[in-house]
DNA sequence: AACGCGGGGAC
DNA sequence: GTCCCAGCGTT
């Protein structure tokens, strides 16, 4: 048997129920590819069924705004995969008649899809043999041939990719694409894997020479970097005070209330006071603390606290900033801790 | 090649 | 607490 008949028997007896695995719509394949980027799957179903209720087909997606699309990615994170599929999109309805193409490298072109996610569209809609490179997949090939080099790199990610060209079988590459996904996440997982449940141990170098736990090398990261935060709660004539962030950087295009990043955290008062001034035109006084969150992000660490604070006056809002009622407060894409606050000022308001 | 970009589940 | 996930785009 072959390494690709082996794992095929094993994912036709164990391959998970999910969502996108009803029927093999591009678009659908495309909307869970994407959603799946760096997510874990349980993390995804509800987002997607969600989504595909609301969005079921390329043309109605092309004709949503921004705004409802990131409120439907709201709280799933990386929302430049968001963007980029309401981008693409609107390309495939323009420019391929709502038709996703079936063309590896056309598919590859369209914004946030790279190499892994162009392969798995092919191979899993058009079912062309195309490989999908991810981390199970470089975490399962590390270990059946026990490469030791770090899989960050870009050469032992080409190795990979030779090694999935020659064992991808032309049948059902989207199936043998998926069982490797279904075996990374239930079987050849990162943290002591399930050797005793793997249909591909007769193959596996690792197992053989039992070092599976040593591998994949992997450089480790470095860690976060604190930011310390003051936002301010201003609550004027039955709104509140919030404004949308930057179109690029971190959280891009979502809602927050108005806050400063601290040098030193005694001054959060006066500092908050001062920039909803200069970047509010809002006079306040800041009152006591309501709310403190710690978030972590990939590479930040927010400490950021909620102000109540009193207003005096204000002049014209500028750009981006608006006054929301409690119930305006669910209708739009929030960013970070700042959807739990939001949340609390809801409730406390009915 | 390195970095920016989210959030949460498993341990 | 740590790890890392069905990665991509920019620099």
């Amino acid at each position: 048997m072959t390494l690709a008949a082996q794992l095929l028997d094993w994912y036709y007896k164990n391959a998970r129920d999910l969502p996108w695995r009803k029927d093999t719509d591009a678009y659908k394949i495309w909307v869970s590819e994407i959603m799946l980027q760096q997510t874990r799957v349980e993390a995804v179903k509800g987002y997607y069924k969600r989504w595909m209720e609301r969005f079921p087909t390329p043309e109605i997606l092309a004709q949503a705004s921004e705004q409802e699309v990131l409120h439907y990615w709201q709280g799933l994170g990386y929302y430049s995969r968001a963007r980029n599929l309401l981008t693409g999109v609107k390309e495939v309805c323009a420019v391929y008649n709502g038709k996703v193409p079936a063309d590896e490298a056309v598919i590859q072109s369209l914004p946030g899809v790279g190499e892994y996610t162009a392969g798995a569209i092919a191979s899993i809609a058009y079912n062309r043999p195309a490989p999908a490179i991810d981390g199970n997949v470089l975490r399962i090939f590390s270990r059946l041939f026990c490469l030791r080099e770090d899989i960050a790199r870009q050469t032992t990610k080409r190795e990979v990719r030779r090694l999935v060209q020659r064992h991808i079988p032309g049948q059902c590459p989207g199936d043998f694409n998926q069982a490797l996904m279904d075996l990374g996440a239930a079987v050849c997982i990162p943290l002591r894997p399930r050797c005793q449940l793997c249909p591909l141990t007769n193959l596996c170098k690792a197992y053989e020479l039992d070092i599976q736990d040593t591998l994949p090398v992997r450089a480790p990261k470095k860690q976060p970097l604190l930011v310390v935060l003051a936002a301010g709660l201003i609550l004027y004539n039955g709104h509140y005070l919030v404004r949308q962030r930057p179109e690029t950087g971190l959280l891009a295009g979502m809602w927050e209330f108005p806050a400063v990043e601290l040098t030193d955290e005694q001054a959060a008062a006066s500092e908050l006071k001062e920039t909803l001034w200069q970047e509010c035109r809002q006079q306040v006084n800041v009152g006591t603390r309501q709310y403190h969150y710690i978030h972590t992000f990939s590479h930040r660490k927010w400490d950021i606290a909620f102000y109540e604070c009193q207003w005096l006056s204000g002049e014209a809002l500028p750009e981006r900033t608006a006054w929301l009622s409690a119930d305006e407060l669910s209708t739009v894409p929030w960013a970070g801790p700042h959807h739990k606050v939001a949340v609390a000022l809801a409730v406390r308001e009915t």
